[in-house]
DNA sequence: GTACGTGCAAATGGTTTGCAATCGT
DNA sequence: ACGATTGCAAACCATTTGCACGTAC
């Protein structure tokens, strides 16, 4: 579990200051429920309702900031907004399987495709933060379905 | 090798129709250097140059159009807007590899995550239209000089 | 002839930014 | 005290959309 601590050193590290709402919105990303995840629009109405507002500038200078430091993984669906969780250590990243005309999504985990990833980062010298592989598809209801300018 | 009538019957297919600016946008894509992707306005202003204006709102309607279709790969880099290519058949599907603060990418092959994205579709009952694995990563150059707000 | 498709200009909507006030160190 | 960070409102910019005209079929 990453702590405020750490936040905290890694942030100092870097000549940056642990704020509350750094350190509020890495508690909101904590406890969110395993493999849920949240936009920067869904984050400011969630803050609003635990009564701690934050604003929406500092929320996407907050969450950009995290994903570049490898604490949030960003993802990216085709669905026009960035949707962020808490970057779990490799062997629990997950990958989506979504359906290109209804946007549903289905989360499913695969060691071999982690270790693919692990594996090209190294060869390359880059330090690796989070890879996921992205299925786009038609799912079984929409496959009959298709409609020109949705 | 993707025809125009191909295309044509396709679209017929669905009560649509092949139009001169459908078919332009197709062949630009098809003659564009393997490896090389192009977002909506670098179409745009390839089409002028080649003497054949099209309209940005038709183009991004054709290839929003063409990627459900599953002739054309949309790929999303962390750049903000998105790139197209040609979608060519499973084998020759390729992955990227992008440094998080520089976006410098690299591209690579991989049969065994086309396997796997193959089998998770069919699993599900999905038709599989794009199978795409993003590594997030810092490259070397960037490992020293991490910028908070850039 | 009848939708469908195009081009234009205007609207949209997620995200970014300038700036003054505030806060962490 | 200094420079980083926040919040607000305005700006941005890729993408979408309404509408009138044109065109594939």
């Amino acid at each position: 579990m990453y702590t405020s601590n750490a936040l905290k050193a890694e942030l100092h590290e870097r000549g940056w200051r642990l704020t509350p709402q750094r350190e509020t919105i890495l508690q909101v990303f904590q406890q969110l429920p395993k493999g849920n995840h949240l936009s920067a629009e869904e984050l400011h109405d969630k803050l609003q309702d635990l009564g701690t507002p934050i604003s929406l500038s500092t929320i996407y200078r907050t969450v950009k900031l995290m994903a570049r430091m490898g604490i949030l993984r960003e993802l990216e669906f085709a669905e026009g907004h960035k949707h962020y969780e808490i970057n779990q250590p490799a062997p629990h990243h997950h990958h989506h399987l979504i359906c290109v005309q209804c946007n549903k999504a289905i989360e499913f985990r695969s060691d071999s495709v982690l270790k693919i990833g692990a594996k090209t980062a190294e060869k390359e010298g880059f330090h690796l933060l989070d890879c996921q592989l992205l299925i786009q598809a038609i799912c079984p209801q929409c496959q009959r379905s298709i409609v020109p300018n949705a």
